[in-house]
DNA sequence: GACTAAATCTACCTAATAAGTAGAGATAAA
DNA sequence: TTTATCTCTACTTATTAGGTAGATTTAGTC
């Protein structure tokens, strides 16, 4: 299960691609209003996508946030990364954070391993290409593309 | 990332499958020290897959655990749902456990949903698929299935 | 029938994480 | 200088992960 956490920090991002193709920006009250985000919570979340260069911000009158990266340059899986962590199912299968488990005795051998590295190859291929810009795009599209 | 517990139950029935295709049994002590698990904790987690009906057990001299169903009927999946509850990326995804998102509106519209619908896909296709039987037969074999 | 080897049951513990809340501070524009 | 906005730091509270502890039941053996 992916964390309230990220699916707030997608569903923000998505509208701010919506809103945003122009580099128009959005305050935090209304994205958290519109999309009934606890408004401190949220102030959070787009602070660190912002520190990780998903976003851009301005301060006082006429501020807001927007998106600096672009939307088909920003994937579920970076995000997920970012507020949630590793997507490995098993540490020893992270690249982000690889970690050998305490009790292993031989990763090649492990049977468990090797068919969570299936997994992670699948999950992989769905969330490090699918992007903001997929999101919002075509609905059919993304049922059909594999 | 899977629990911890979820792996020691998958490591458990992998040794009780290479054991027991003969239908002997194993005591806990024994899958315990073979496979580094915390003795106490591992009898939870044996108590619980006998319960789900995977495993039989008898107390007593000569007594321990083996397999009820057989190896090849149990998936990965099955003993992930027993364990560690539902698999989906979503509760709104989840088949076992189905739960509206609380500030969903509109599920049919919801784009991170969309995205992780592929994911639970993909990792079903894998997760159910996969049976204990399978972990331990030849290597080559899984990698390829795809 | 006592002894011993097992599984079973129930309760507890501790540290980390999720999901927020609170409030003061910095900065930009009018 | 006032107001609107983002920014920073700390706190809270409930749940879960990952175990421990100890008494109890059951089955075979001497």
């Amino acid at each position: 299960m992916i964390s309230q956490k990220a699916k707030y920090a997608l569903r923000a991002l998505v509208l701010l691609a919506r809103a945003g193709a122009d580099g128009s920006a959005m305050i935090i009250a209304d994205i958290s209003e519109q999309q009934n985000i606890p408004r401190k919570f949220l102030e959070q979340i787009l602070l660190d996508l912002k520190r990780h260069g998903l976003l851009e911000s301005r301060r006082g009158k006429n501020g807001g946030y927007a998106l600096l990266k672009p939307a088909d340059m920003i994937t579920f899986g970076e995000v997920l990364r970012i507020i949630d962590g590793p997507i490995a199912p098993l540490p020893c299968l992270s690249k982000m954070a690889y970690k050998r488990c305490a009790d292993c005795q031989g990763e090649a051998n492990c049977e468990v391993r090797r068919v969570f590295a299936g997994v992670a190859e699948a999950t992989r291929a769905v969330l490090d290409r699918t992007t903001i810009a997929d999101a919002i795009s075509d609905e059919t599209e993304l049922a059909t593309e594999f």
